[in-house]
Order: structure tokens, then sequence, then C-alpha cells
DNA sequence: AGCCTTTATCGTTTTTTTACGATAAATCTC
DNA sequence: GAGATTTATCGTAAAAAAACGATAAAGGCT
């Protein structure tokens, strides 16, 4: 994770970046909107949804536990998962600035 | 790039989840800023700002192309690479209605 | 023409990611 | 308590990404 090779990289660049890779893989993008659908925790039912192993989907739920996207909680034998809002907002900041301030154009280009 | 179990899932998770590993490189990162902040193609000089081989920058530069993030030409011996505004915008809009879709938020979580 | 500069591509190695089955821990149900 | 269910973790295999040096192609320079 943390190479020798990326930390030679501003740390914000690092930080969107490893954002982003949370994103990268469409098994973690169908499991957000799956919990931003249902607008509350889902306790198991995760799994049914996707076309992958059980341990597959778990391991794809710590990564984004990891990056901060959702948040989970323990119901008995159940694991429960929901978007973390807080942090969700802030990294939505993050990539509209990123976008943003980007895209202040002017056409100067080739 | 196109596994098999990736496709599995919507065509349109699998586009984000594609843009979003575009950016899942600090290099790639600092390249798009660089550009940004210039507001002009850069002809050369990229492979200066970042602290990686020639060989290295010229893979990731290939990769922001393939993803559309770019677009690049050639002025004699050099190569010219600026942002693809179109698409940049585009890809922009991706991610927000993404994220703003997501974050209608209610509070039911936990 | 001969040499230098620039950059894409090739071949290769190393690291990381993805995926699965098997297993273990924890909790329910009867 | 015995057996079933749920899910995280472990071990491992296969695939993809990242990185570099070497090389080649193409355009400049003198």
């Amino acid at each position: 994770m943390t190479s020798i090779k990326k930390t030679q990289f501003a740390p914000e660049d690092q930080l969107l970046a490893e954002l982003a890779k949370a994103l990268a893989h469409p098994a973690r993008i169908a499991i957000l909107k799956e919990l931003a659908k249902r607008d509350m925790c889902i306790c198991g039912e995760i799994v049914e949804v996707l076309p992958l192993a059980q341990s597959t989907v778990s391991q794809h739920l710590k990564e984004l536990l990891q990056a901060g996207l959702i948040k989970g909680t323990v119901d008995g034998v159940k694991s429960c998962y929901c978007i973390n809002w807080e942090a969700f907002d802030k990294i939505s900041g993050l990539f509209s600035a990123f976008f943003s301030k980007t895209a202040e154009k002017s056409g100067k280009c080739c």
C-alpha cells in the first residue's frame, strides 16, 4: 500500500488517488449504489446482489470501510453496512474540487 | 482489462469504475493537475515534473489517453498533451451525479 | 550525412489486486 | 447442547498494474 514510489507525490494527490482506487471496481460502485438506494443499513443481502463469492464481497466491503466510504456495525450474527455520509460528502467535495479547479479552461489548448 | 468477471456488472458501473481507475494513481492526478494549471498544451517537460522514469510516465500518459481524459498531438519531435475538456466535463458530470444521487440521505442509517 | 534529442514500445521483474475455497468464530434456532 | 447460519479471515492462485532499462523510430541540428 505504502510503496516507496507513491510517497514521492504530493499528499493531496496521494489521497485523491487512494479514494479513486476505492471506486475503481464495479463491485464497489454497485455496493455503494445499493446502499444509497435503500437509504438504510443493509444487514446481509449484499452478497446476493453481486455475482461474486461471499469471501470476495467481504473483501470489497473491507476496502470500502478502509477508505471511509461506508461504516459497518454488527447486529447479532449479521453485519450491517451503510454509507458513511460525513466522509462521503467530504470525498465528494474533494472530487468536485478537483474537477472544477481543473475545469477553468480557456481554450488555449490544442 | 476486460476480465470475465467485470462484465457481469452494469455497464454504467463498469464505466465509472474504469474512469476511477484512471485517476487511481498519484502520478496521473499530478499530470492532470499540471496540465490544468498551465491551461495549455505541454510539449515535453512532463517527465521532468514527476519522480518516475520516462518510460513509466509515457505509460501513464497512455492510460489517461485511453480513458479519454487527455488528448495528445505531435509537434515535430515532441509530444504535446492537454486535457480533453469535452470528455473531462462529461466525466466530471458522471462523478458528481454519482455522488449527489447517492447523497440523498435521510438519516435512516445506523 | 551524421549525430543528438525526444518519446513510444518491448521485454522483464516486482508488486498489487482480484478471486475463490476452506476454515473459524460468533450467533441464532430447536 | 447440537446443528445451522452468517461473515471475516487465511492461504493461495491467477491476473493486472507499475516500474525500469534498452531499444527503435522520427525529427531536429550543424
